[in-house]
DNA sequence: TTCGTCATGTAATGGGTTACATGATTAC
DNA sequence: GTAATCATGTAACCCATTACATGACGAA
């Protein structure tokens, strides 16, 4: 997860340990703000397993700049190659277990630096979960309605709500994936006819 | 959590671990399922603190009831009295920490058995966290928003439909909540001139 | 010169999961 | 008698958090 993250923000640019969180929790909005205690080891591990590397700014700009004394400023990281592969790898990989709220955001989030069926796919996959889901709350509320508290059934009816809410929305936005994907066969039938690309 | 869980339905019934267990995932909507690997292991450090004994059922019922052979059976535990109390404090007490989605989702089940005052302020936190939340996605969402790709603005603008939601239902709960409490001074003001409420 | 914030890190701990091992009960 | 599912439990691990320690740098 917070892997995942990491190799997201950092394919858009080099970014050291302390930006990262900031990112993480303001660009980002669906992040919550991972702890240093969790972010720097996993950068050192990342690091290790040869995801990422230090970056040096291609050691340009002032030699002699103001203050790099004795060390101890920033760390700079930017993916490697591996790393690159690395998170095509995890945008692609999801056991169904994987579409669990949190990670489906970090995949969404990143759904610009995805294969277009992949897409489609985790898409897919959260919303049979959330049907899923939709399905056990509404048979239960059907036997229960009666024994459940004032309060049980608030929660239970905003709960159920809010998953009806979020299926309609992935609906849509298959529907727009499907519409926005060339249809495999049939190639382009009009070349003619078009104005701005 | 899962302490609070545990002593929320056991406030009703006594119970067993496998039973425990599908009343979490099902009869209250709300919990995930947790695993038997927390659950048991949690059953038995409640127990050894005090809050839970095992239920003998009073011993009633058939003596020679059909096969008890050996043990090895469930184990039904219920709340002692320390239980109930454990139970009463966890449910008021409340870290800002505490209000975090899950935490939240447990406490309003239980609104049933909490002080009308520790409900009003459990709802009321919750909705100073979502606003506090709601702000800084608007604010980040007006500074970004054109430097945002097409799928991280879709997030944050559903994330953000979400947040408003939720924010309209806990105001309506609160409402309803203050208008069900007694107002604690001015007691009617003016017992004449008023129509409807 | 001191305070705030940027910046990096470690150690202890927490709260859960997975995988595994085992046995009892029920339905076929 | 055997398979499914009810039922209890342990051990190893994971992923994160908290609390702490350290230090650089800019502004008042």
């Amino acid at each position: 997860m917070l892997e995942l993250a990491i190799l997201g923000l950092l394919h858009g640019s080099p970014l050291h340990g302390y930006e990262l969180r900031q990112r993480l929790k303001a660009t980002l909005g669906t992040f919550r703000a991972f702890s240093y205690g969790s972010l720097y080891p996993t950068l050192r591990r990342m690091k290790e397993a040869g995801w990422l590397c230090e970056d040096d700014g291609n050691a340009e700009v002032v030699a002699g700049a103001p203050a790099l004394t004795g060390r101890r400023g920033k760390v700079v990281y930017k993916l490697t190659a591996e790393g690159k592969e690395r998170f095509q790898e995890l945008l692609a990989e999801a056991g169904p277990t994987s579409w669990e709220d949190e990670t489906f955001g970090v995949h969404f989030a990143f759904f610009g630096q995805t294969d277009p069926e992949v897409r489609v796919r985790i898409l897919e996959g959260r919303r049979s979960r959330l049907e899923e889901r939709r399905e056990g709350v509404r048979t239960t509320l059907a036997r229960t309605r009666s024994r459940l508290d004032r309060y049980t059934l608030q929660l239970q009816e905003h709960g159920l709500e809010s998953v009806e809410r979020e299926v309609r929305w992935l609906t849509e936005l298959i529907e727009t994936e499907r519409r926005s994907t060339v249809p495999p066969a049939v190639p382009t039938p009009n070349p003619e006819e078009r104005g701005a690309p």
